[in-house]
DNA sequence: TTCATATCGTCTCATATGAGATTAAAAGCG
DNA sequence: CGCTTTTAATCTCATATGAGACGATATGAA
């Protein structure tokens, strides 16, 4: 007899969610981490750690973890090269001697200046592939699926539905 | 003068696409690749080069490569350890002495058997927050962001629009 | 106060990644 | 046939990642 008749329906690696998922958001992430690197040399660490302080003005790194979604670790060292580069200035946290306030000084501002126009003229270039609605979808289905994929990896630690 | 003052209208990284793309597929990537490790003891390239294999039933390692997307080293890796624990066959390809003929073994093809439904069951559990409509749109929307994103790294090369 | 515990940011270490070098084999060309 | 170039897979090395340890500080209970 064969030994390699399937026993199941074989799945199609590139219908499979996930990995298209994978595949497309790998693409887009390497394209503009390329742009990003290039034109300002910074990493998506850097850069988004640029874009929350920016936007915000001034932030502890506790404060950068909860905007970037980034962990601890992630957001240290990106913070540790950008104030190497001159880029984002620490002071200590008035209140609690182990927390850090950080802000952009004025060579971080300009490069922010740039940052975020460049960042939304990239972002236009992508989106001009999808119609304004399939744009709007688009966000709906994200956050429908960070949803579930979050209820889906609560119930691997809780015992399941109770049965 | 207040220093802070933006010149540009802030970023917001929660609604940058590129931003919220990566965040979305590393939690369902993590949530998957967690799965696979705890019942099969299989990474995500692992995982990818089985479900290939299996399904193609025999494949030399370059077309492993054009089947996962997947980098020459990283498939070269979990090709290797693959085989080291008994999963995966490896032989000379009869007309090139330099490429080996990939299959799985008995244990492999076992796997496979078990790794297929539990992929389609996580798949069906994620796609549950969608409509069929909306699963059918993300398809469409993935290639589209997939095709725009290549021809935006094409563009990086070539001189640009001769101007 | 004094001690236990929690939290902040960093460091350590083990692992994952991919560009480019390397080795072996094949293909092309004269 | 010899020689150069290309290709398959692996190896090397430099970098990125994150879990857990760590030192310093803060908070809470007694």
């Amino acid at each position: 007899m064969p030994p390699s008749k399937p026993l199941v329906e074989p799945l199609i690696l590139r219908d499979f969610l996930p990995y298209r998922l994978s595949v497309v958001t790998e693409a887009v992430s390497s394209l503009f981490a390329t742009r990003y690197q290039e034109r300002f040399g910074l990493s998506i660490p850097e850069w988004r750690v640029v874009a929350v302080v920016g936007q915000q003005g001034e932030l502890s790194t506790q404060q950068v973890i909860e905007h970037t979604g980034m962990d601890r670790v992630r957001v240290s060292r990106a913070v540790i090269r950008l104030a190497d580069k001159g880029l984002l200035e620490r002071r200590a946290h008035p209140q609690d001697q182990r927390a850090q306030v950080l802000r952009l000084g004025e060579p971080g501002r300009a490069i922010y200046e740039e940052i975020v126009p460049l960042a939304r003229d990239l972002q236009a270039q992508l989106s001009a592939a999808l119609t304004p609605e399939e744009l709007r979808t688009l966000g709906e289905i994200l956050d429908k699926i960070g949803h579930r994929t979050h209820e889906m990896a609560g119930e691997e630690e809780a015992g399941g539905p109770g049965g």
